[in-house]
RNA sequence: GGAGGGGUUCCCGAGUGGCCAAAGGGAUCAGACUGUAAAUCUGACGCGAAAGCUUCGGUGGUUCGAAUCCACCCCCCUCCA
């Protein structure tokens, strides 16, 4: 069963490296194994790169293992210093005790809690720090650990050597906290196996070599790969910035957006990544791609599979309906009640009065949000790009705003569907002045 | 505490008195081509519709004129103590 798993997960290039190899596939055929991967609160919500070990603690959990989340309520007050060019901001205790919160419910969708013998504990690593005083942290925990090999570590190596760049104690000592929390685990539920990101093989070493030292046990560490793209950009981002799997930060329409964007060239490994389907099915759907001309499948796969995954089956139903909507090309078609429910299913939108009206559609569409600044939509309303219920502006039209948006060609007395683009929509909203 | 190096527009990084809103690259946005791809080519890229306004760690100063010179301050890095 578990030897299955790990055979898919190397199939699926889900694993970079695996601390205790020999003995990883014995002890996870043996028994129901406790696993955890930890989430710190850096923001009020976790973004997709946070979605690979997700998933990895529920292939785990349906694999019949018991998935620990531990959301870092203690180690967000520090910041991990792995791989990150610069000392970073601490936030206050309030802050990040708010964000715990939210990270520990959105992190509880993804596994599953009611499943019996194995089912999902969400932990806070601030529980075992809160209250122990300093002399017995250092006595008791510090003292297995050498400066010496932590600042061999390659994730705080360039931190230590390279100019320009500094490290201060605190969070040197992440680590260190880190490593305690697999510890405190594996006395508090068995565990014995720590998955996280490639980047974080040097804490999860650190944990290794602490649970032996203080336990006298053998845990199993196991990462995963740096998620990246063909063409070299970071994984993750768009021009409205980070993927959130908050549909408060985006929605899941924009969300779906994302993942039917995805490079050819990235598509089928991002599904081995990013679904449950299984691997021959993706090859499958691979080869039936090669062989059509045209626009392959694949994306839209991948996209409905995480939106669904994410946001749900009504998300993703939201998302498509958009998508249906402002795609192939049907605006006219829509009703009022159409434009009602895309507005609530996440298209952005705003509502103005017409004496409201601001003097240019640039600050029209600055202040909508449609573009970073006036240049932008200057540049677009000369290239023709600007399109309003289908119809093209130019740049004369730029100071008048009244006769861009008229009454009279309004969607149902009062909607305008701008396009900035080929693919940044807004609706507008224009009660008939009374 | 001492010595040295450094802080430039989102990032990297030129610029050492006027020709600088500031080279170049990356990222980003838009156009063409397409499949709401990739690659490529083109344009934009501090803010502003414009007039114009505000930038080069901070505050003062020198000068007709400063990112560039001077003083003080803040922050970062390296080495020494």
């Amino acid at each position: 069963m578990s030897t299955a798993l790990l055979a898919d997960l190397r199939a699926r290039g889900l694993i970079f490296q695996i601390a205790g190899e020999q003995d990883l596939p014995n002890w996870l055929d043996t028994g129901s194994r406790t696993l955890y991967c930890g989430f710190d609160p850096t923001a009020d919500s976790l973004h997709i790169g946070s979605l690979v070990p997700l998933l990895m603690l529920r292939r785990f959990q349906l694999a019949g293992h018991r998935p620990l989340a531990l959301v870092g309520g203690a180690t967000g007050l520090i910041g991990d210093p792995s791989f990150k060019a610069q000392e970073r901001q601490l936030n206050t205790p309030e802050v990040v005790g708010g964000w715990v919160e939210k990270i520990r419910a959105q992190v509880s969708r993804f596994i599953d809690f009611d499943s019996g013998d194995n089912a999902a504990v969400v932990v806070n690593n601030l529980d075992w720090t809160r209250d122990v005083d300093v002399l017995t942290f250092l006595r008791d925990i510090g003292k297995h650990f050498s400066v010496n090999a932590m600042i061999q570590k390659e994730s705080v190596k360039q931190r230590i050597e390279r100019e320009g760049s500094g490290l201060s104690f605190t969070e040197f000592t992440y680590m260190i906290l880190q490593s305690w929390d697999f510890a405190q685990l594996n006395e508090r539920y068995d565990c014995g196996l720590q998955i996280g990101g490639s980047d974080q093989w040097g804490n999860i070493t650190g944990g290794i070599d602490l649970t032996r030292r203080l336990h006298s046990r053998q845990v199993f560490g196991l990462t995963m790969p740096l998620i990246t793209k063909a063409d070299g950009t970071k994984f993750g981002k768009t021009e409205a910035g980070t993927v959130w799997l908050d549909p408060a930060r985006t929605s899941p329409y924009a969300f779906y957006q994302f993942w039917l964007n995805t490079a050819d060239a990235d598509v089928y490994r991002f599904l081995k990544y990013f679904t449950f389907l299984s691997v021959e099915d993706i090859d499958a759907l691979e080869r039936a791609d090669a062989e059509r001309a045209g626009r392959p499948e694949a994306q839209a796969v991948l996209a409905e599979e995480v939106t669904r995954l994410v946001h749900g089956e009504p998300g993703l139903q939201a998302a498509r309906r958009i998508t249906e909507a402002l795609f192939s090309g049907s605006l006219e078609s829509l009703s009022e009640s159409d434009l009602q429910q895309l507005r609530q299913d996440g298209l952005p939108a705003s509502s103005l009065e017409r004496s409201a009206f601001p003097d240019t559609v640039t600050q029209l569409l600055t202040e909508a949000g449609m573009a970073a600044s006036g240049k932008q939509v200057k540049d677009a309303l000369g290239r023709g790009a600007v399109l309003v219920n289908g119809r093209a502006l130019t740049w004369d039209d730029n100071g008048r705003v009244a006769d861009c948006l008229r009454a009279d060609e309004a969607m149902h007395g009062r909607f305008f569907i701008v396009r900035l683009g080929k693919k940044k929509y807004h609706l507008f909203e224009v009660p008939a002045s009374a």
